[in-house]
DNA sequence: CGACATGTTGAGATGGATCAACACTTGTGG
DNA sequence: CCACAAGTGTTGATCCATCTCAACATGTCG
């Protein structure tokens, strides 16, 4: 989407700098919140909670063009973590920058609210497959709802995407074990629904996964950057 | 939390209206949204999801003080719905009054993104539930907040709470079935850490229920109002 | 009075969890 | 170069939490 020069210039001066990351880092501590803001650039993230057992809920993930760090800085308590799954570089906001932005740049602001309500929206998503959906329909859903947002931002080639993430990933994010993840996860593949080799993703029926996973996607128009 | 003066003349200018709906009435259509924006000012409502085939997931509960609708204006096609519990009245707000709200005042925009933060954070909370607590730990759960929350609003008199909602809407919400969440209910009950009568909660251990939900709550400083 | 919403309870079925192996790959230190 | 540990994927056996089905009780409302 585009952005004013003038708008861009205040991106660039208001952001601290590029910070890298190595796959498997976390990248905001779940228990101490720091307030800073981020934009993923490049690589795939997660957020998460974990109960006080260790059971661990991945609440989304993280892909380029992604805004991070509003809740931490609003949420009454509620903590999250963020891991990063493949290596990462973020372009990193100042703590306490945001005011500012709103401030000089009230189009900015509403543009950060976009991408904070787009969020939610996927979390309203994944909170309907966590609750309603049986495995079989959670995998397909998030075979699809992955596909389609890599595709979205021009990361789908050749009718495969870059697919960094393990079975532990996806049982976590979709509220299964382990064991069962695996179990469905191969089921759906022995029925030639998708392919996952080399850390690829290829899905080979796409009409049937969104049967399946009852997910009908529309793109929206455009997405604002930060 | 303070408003200038002038911000709240805004606000009143801002709005379109208030509107009242009855208990069990749509708010807001799943498959069509209207774009429009609202404060819910008293009652209960809530936002929910229903697959094609009928399950229904509750997003969460909307108490009096939230803020409604941006998610519609945002989302990438993935709909939500809004009902009323109970009688409800409602602030209502243009469809696309909010870019105004943003460029004249931006701290009220800032406000918004807070409230939606917040609400985000909520989503957050419920989708750990549903993923990965048992049923007993989810009911748990879900007393507590919907408890803490109505305090927070100073709606708690004596230890209880107006309770308006019927087991449906709690199985509804956690992703239970109508008859466990009975079951899990009258257990609790039986344990002797809740009364719920005549529609109203009380609370009878509130030690144990957040120790059985693991969930510990830190109230927000302090939460803007639209 | 009957229709309807809501809550309650039991019996049986089952989807998914848990437990326990094992295979394969990669990286590491000796 | 090999031995070994660690991470990941796979598979079978068994268990159990939750779902489904089916009744029935109660209160409200027309």
């Amino acid at each position: 989407m585009p952005v004013k020069a003038e708008e861009l210039k205040f991106i660039e001066a208001f952001r601290t700098g590029i910070s890298q990351v190595n796959a498997g880092d976390t990248i905001l501590h779940e228990q101490k919140p720091n307030g800073k803001l981020f934009t993923l650039y490049s690589g795939w993230g997660f957020r998460y909670k974990t109960l006080s057992d260790g059971r661990r809920q991945i609440l989304n993930f993280l892909l380029p063009g992604d805004f991070i760090g509003l809740q931490q800085k609003f949420a009454d308590g509620a903590m999250h973590g963020i891991e990063a799954v493949t290596d990462v570089s973020l372009c990193v906001f100042p703590r306490d920058g945001l005011w500012e932005l709103f401030r000089n740049h009230p189009s900015l602001g509403y543009d950060v609210t976009w991408l904070a309500a787009r969020e939610e929206g996927m979390v309203d998503d994944h909170l309907l497959t966590a609750g309603r959906r049986n495995a079989t329909e959670r995998v397909a859903m998030l075979l699809m709802h992955l596909f389609r947002r890599l595709e979205r931002v021009g990361m789908a080639e050749g009718g495969q995407i870059e697919f960094p993430i393990n079975q532990q990933h996806i049982a976590d994010a979709l509220g299964l074990s382990l064991v069962h993840t695996n179990k469905t996860l191969r089921r759906l593949r022995q029925l030639g629904l998708h392919e996952i080799e080399n850390g690829k993703l290829r899905l080979l029926n796409t009409r049937a996964l969104e049967r399946i996973a009852d997910f009908y996607d529309t793109p929206p128009p455009q997405v604002p950057l930060l």
